[in-house]
DNA sequence: CAGTGAGCGAGCTTCCGCTTGACTT
């Protein structure tokens, strides 16, 4: 019998394969790259012509061992990783890392998993494409140098750990330059006329609404025009109704998920990706990593099976949809229910709704149009050339609409879209109210994480797996945050007339209202402004799709991939040098006012620690004095008022047990210092005002909590602890701890239990000591 | 875990794209 091995990217995957296949066929992962360039430097040698040092990840050591001995017993072995750039490359790095020989190895590939694929695949074997190979090593390559010259030239000219990179620095300066753009905004108004009129349907009085086909400027002329409509006639002058047709959506992809997820489900991209695993996993939904939104053709006829099924015949209309994305590269299907017949499943309650979306998606991507009927009423007005407009849509035929119908990110539409009452031509109308509103232009959007990636995606800018860990780089960088801020209170003028009479108002609204919306920090947009300046050609939206291009060409072999690297990196690593001699630190420093107290100047500016304030001269003879601003603070909006609450702490509150009590703010914010111990202040208590009574309350809070914290103390040994922690009981021994076994309680545990323990197993790996 | 901000220098940080678990005090 011969022994045939195949390797894919996902144990997953592997699975189902192993399901296809006989049993003289193996099916393995190796769980995507195995090798990459080496971390210790810069992993490629400039000077040898950028020849790149490949290592076996860390993390793959083990199952690359294992892929060795299969494939030494295996008399074939068959390289079905992705067919696209990068699982070329996990092939040709199989192929070498694993020693495999030419005659024995198969390269094969398939875009979607099902039975006739695999076996198509198998019988049509190819050799690796080395051109696809070279391809991926430049675009490698490419990205190391830039992100791995660019960060430390961040390190040395504002401050250590930041990073850059092709996708992330980009991403950063979309959200910085919408930002500004939101800052130098400013809204225009103009006055938007609307008149509810009273129409017989019938026995029934109805009201429609209709908008006046003219806004004005000023509010005299709004309520001028009302003046006039006081004795005034309106007129049915032309109902036109014609037929519209709405489509479904194409099936998902990750960046449509992402962003449907968000919209609906108020996932964010991280989250959304976490519960797609999860489905994959446990093989309810296809691949959830993918640019591409074609179904298989059995997945079609299922679709084709279920709605006619569940809904009729005259809902069916299956449809292939074509990819439109920039750089797509389609290894696998769109994102779908593996079985459509199952319109629910088992699960926690995320898991089910994101499945019942993906499952209304896919079969609303197989139904047929849904038909409309649209209808407008222009009304006119005696002596006036202003028409007013009623707009109605009524649904003929539903369709996919029965199912599913996309959101947008832009807020709905104002007025009336349902069904309009019976109207003819030549018919009068009775004013019930006319009203005259102040409306303001909108200022642009910020971006939630899932608007972003859809931006990125349209960029050409990062894939599918990398969508959700570049967001939350950024995030974890500080160039960008996630929040929710306040809007703010305008007024607007409000005018009606109702029984000829006029009355005039001011309302309010709230605008500006964001939630789960990424703003910049003051590093991310003193970052985006340095690079934007010393390296344009890199923060240029189309630098990605620019060297997509030529990673093409060379994918064609019509281009040296050490060729296209020469072009890029001199020029490139001259700028580097250029920016590390010629630019200075940049610390975005301002001068905000001076301290009334003092008369010193207080500055603020982007420390080696982050945002600060600063009170008095840098070279003065008496050294300043400088505060870290709290989270949320921003050098860029902060008040003067603000900035002095800053150098209010710390701040002596008292004497308790006949030592002082401090109050201040630290790294992790404010706390109250006692006899060198520290208590966290709570959010609710302000450490400006709170007082030594509260101060008391909140030490003794603690030192009560700390006594039932301790399960067990030993006579034998004062270092040795059975303690209560967050993630249950654990054994504390100086600066380590250690697990209790499953099956001892706590409690229980003897001084000679301990011992035991401590010697047979290895302390926990605190995260402080050890970074993944 | 609880501030730091001069200057020196050791030793550290960092990219994008493929993939999952192991593990957290």
């Amino acid at each position: 019998m011969t022994k045939n091995l195949v390797i894919v990217e996902s144990p997953a995957k592997a699975k189902t394969i192993g399901g296809f296949l006989g049993s003289d066929f193996t099916v393995k992962s190796c769980m995507g790259h195995i090798a990459d360039l080496s971390k210790k430097d810069l992993g490629v040698d400039v000077e040898k012509g950028f020849e790149p040092n490949y290592i076996v990840s860390p993390d793959k050591k083990k199952i690359v061992g294992e892929l060795k001995k299969l494939a030494h017993d295996s008399d074939f072995i068959w390289l079905a990783s992705d067919e696209d750039r990068e699982g070329e490359a996990i092939a040709w790095h199989l192929m070498e890392t694993l020693g495999l020989k030419k005659e024995s190895t198969r390269r094969i590939a398939f875009h979607e998993i099902t039975k006739t694929a695999i076996l198509e695949a198998i019988a049509n074997p190819r050799e690796l494409d080395m051109n696809l190979v070279d391809a991926q090593q430049a675009r490698r390559i490419l990205d190391r140098l830039v992100g791995f010259e660019l960060s430390p030239l961040l390190w040395k000219k504002i401050k250590p750990s930041l990073s850059a990179g092709r996708v992330q620095s980009v991403a950063v300066r979309l959200i910085v330059e919408r930002e500004d753009e939101i800052r130098n905004f400013t809204a225009v108004s103009s006055y938007r006329i609307s008149g509810d009129f009273v129409v017989h349907d019938g026995k029934k009085l109805k009201t429609l609404n209709a908008e006046l086909n003219k806004r004005f400027q000023t509010k005299e002329e709004a309520l001028n025009f009302l003046k006039q409509c006081m004795d005034v006639q309106y007129t049915v002058e032309d109902v036109e109704t014609r037929p519209a047709r709405k489509s479904p959506a194409p099936p998902f992809t990750t960046s449509t998920l992402q962003q449907e997820a968000s919209r609906k489900l108020g996932f964010s991209v991280a989250n959304t990706m976490r519960v797609a695993q999860e489905l994959y996993e446990s093989g309810k939904i296809t691949y959830m990593r993918t640019d591409s939104v074609n179904l298989s053709d059995m997945a079609i006829a299922m679709a084709k099976k279920e709605v006619t099924a569940t809904f009729g015949e005259e809902y069916v209309k299956t449809r292939k949809y074509a990819t439109k994305t920039k750089g797509a590269q389609e290894a696998h299907e769109a994102i779908r229910p593996t079985y459509l017949s199952n319109k629910s499943i088992e699960g926690d309650r995320s898991g089910k709704r994101l499945y019942d979306l993906i499952w209304k998606r896919t079969i609303a991507s197989q139904m047929a149009d849904a038909e409309l009927e649209k209808t407008n009423v222009t009304i006119g007005i005696t002596g006036k050339t202003e028409k007013f407009v009623a707009r109605g849509e009524v649904i003929r035929f539903d369709g996919f609409l029965k199912v599913y119908m996309e959101s947008s990110d832009e807020d709905s539409t104002e007025g009336q879209e349902g069904v309009l009452p019976p109207l003819k031509t030549g018919e009068k109308l009775l004013l019930s109210i006319m009203t005259a509103q102040q409306k303001f232009t909108q200022q642009p959007y910020r971006y939630t994480e899932a608007a972003l990636v859809k931006k990125l995606e349209e960029l050409g800018i990062g894939r599918p797996s990398t969508y959700a860990p570049t967001i939350s780089t950024i995030q974890k960088r500080e160039y960008v945050v996630k929040e929710e801020r306040p809007g703010v209170q305008r007024s607007y003028d409000f005018i009606s007339l109702k029984d000829k009479k006029i009355s005039e108002e001011v309302r309010n609204e709230t605008v500006g209202n964001e939630k789960g919306k990424l703003f910049p920090t003051d590093i991310g947009g003193l970052v985006t402004g340095f690079l934007v300046q010393n390296f344009d050609n890199i923060m240029d939206y189309n630098f990605t799709a620019t060297v997509e291009e030529e990673f093409d060409v060379i994918a064609e072999g019509k281009l040296a991939w050490k060729d296209m690297l020469k072009e890029f990196y001199f020029p490139f690593h001259e700028k580097i040098e250029g920016a590390m001699e010629n630019t200075k630190r940049v610390k975005g420093e301002k001068l905000l006012g001076t301290d009334p107290a003092t008369g010193l100047n207080i500055y603020v500016k982007i420390g080696r620690f982050g945002p600060m304030a600063q009170l008095g001269e840098s070279d003065a003879e008496e050294k300043p004095r400088f505060s870290a601003l709290k989270k949320g603070q921003s050098i860029d909006t902060i008040s003067l008022e603000e900035t002095l609450d800053l150098f209010k702490l710390p701040r002596v509150v008292g004497d308790f047990e006949g030592t002082e009590v401090l109050v201040s703010a630290g790294k992790f914010g404010p706390y109250v210092k006692h006899k060198s111990a520290f208590y966290s202040l709570p959010a609710s208590d302000d450490p400006l005002s709170v007082n030594l009574a509260r101060t008391i309350e909140i030490i003794e809070l603690k030192r009560h909590a700390d006594i039932k914290k301790v399960i067990r103390e030993y006579p034998e040994d004062a270092d040795i602890k059975v303690l209560n922690g967050r993630y249950g009981p654990y054994i504390a021994f100086k600066k380590e701890n250690y697990k209790i076994p499953r099956g001892k309680t706590a409690a229980d545990l003897t001084y000679d239990d301990v011992k035991a323990i401590m010697a047979a197993n290895e302390p926990t790996k605190s995260k402080s000591k050890k970074k993944k």
